[in-house]
DNA sequence: AAGCGTATCAACCGCTGAGTG
DNA sequence: TCACTCAGCGGTTGATACGCT
């Protein structure tokens, strides 16, 4: 038995994509939509795996999103909720629609984990909840605890696919922007993937041909750059495409089952919006972000309330 | 200017869980 | 129920950009 791997067919590439295979790409999901990358390499002559196709798609090539850049707001969301979830990327991901699981992913391992253990070592409180402390091994210093509490609580996927709705609907009813004042588009670090809209532009007849967008939630009270706990990156285009009419359909947050979907069940959709009162979860999220918005004003966490 | 060390990030690898017949 | 496929996730790696001496 055993899953024979994707990737170790001879002919099949690696390393950085070239602006062709990307435009290749695009095009192909502006035509046929994202999913079914199996079928990807094949229809489209890639010489790729699947695999590789999906992720330069989520991680690169996406419509809105942000690169570089990362605002204190940010880092707040980040460390707040790696403190909740530990590494669990994608569900962080979905709380910052903009941003990629590899990217903040990155971000934390370049950038945050040295920061914390700068902050924690002068007594700053920006870290994670008092109960944690810093591990020495620098990343997972706490998340265990936190991963008991939410598999305690709620069984482990289960209870964070129901956290993540109930604070999405708790971020929601805030109407506030917690991005709002977000830094403006961060510049990309990379030349060339700032080309990235320059393919998406020079796509832009694929994408006037695209299935049309889903209709509208029934509410929306977000600005273009708000967070969008509830959409999906994929479903905002990104400032540096906004002429794009490419719209993806409403996705699920990554908690919401773990898995990124493009299609939005108008269902589960109502059964989000008729969640239960607040739960232990929600109620310990309360409590932290009071915590930390007493403790420290820059990383206070006003962005989830 | 060259060499070296460090930081960054795109991409890969392997595992897991959901879906399907 | 089982075998199998596939998409997605998180950890890790490697190339390269950057900064310092």
């Amino acid at each position: 038995m055993g899953r024979p791997p994707c990737c170790d067919k001879l002919g099949v590439k690696k390393g950085p994509w070239t602006p062709e295979e990307d435009i290749i790409l695009v095009s192909y999901i502006q035509e046929h939509g994202p999913g079914n990358w199996r079928s990807v390499p094949v229809s489209t002559g890639l010489m790729r795996c699947s695999k590789s196709c999906r992720l330069r798609w989520t991680n690169y090539l996406r419509t809105g999103i942000k690169r570089g850049n990362f605002t204190s707001h940010e880092e707040g969301v980040i460390v707040h909720l790696q403190s909740l979830l530990g590494n669990r990327w994608a569900a962080i991901a979905s709380y910052l629609p903009r941003r990629t699981d590899n990217d903040i992913k990155n971000y934390w391992n370049t950038h945050l984990k040295k920061k914390l253990r700068k902050q924690q070592a002068m007594g700053a409180t920006f870290a994670p909840p008092a109960s944690s402390s810093p591990g020495t091994a620098g990343d997972n210093f706490d998340h265990h605890n936190h991963h008991d509490m939410v598999s305690r609580a709620d069984g482990y996927g289960a209870g964070q696919a129901y956290m993540n709705k109930e604070v999405s609907q708790l971020i929601a009813g805030r109407g506030h922007s917690p991005f709002a004042d977000a830094a403006p588009e961060a510049c990309s670090s990379s030349s060339y993937a700032s080309s990235v809209d320059n393919i998406s532009k020079l796509l832009g007849g694929f994408m006037k041909s695209s299935p049309p967008p889903p209709p509208p939630p029934p509410h929306n009270n977000y600005d273009a750059d708000d967070v969008k706990p509830l959409l999906p990156l994929d479903s905002m285009s990104g400032t540096g495409s906004a002429e794009l009419s490419f719209t993806a359909s409403v996705q699920q947050p990554a908690l919401m089952g773990g898995r990124v979907g493009y299609e939005y069940d108008d269902e589960t959709k109502q059964k989000q919006q008729h969640q239960a009162p607040l739960s232990s979860i929600e109620k310990w999220l309360f409590d932290e972000a009071a915590d930390l918005e007493l403790s420290d004003e820059c990383y206070s966490v006003p962005m989830l309330f």
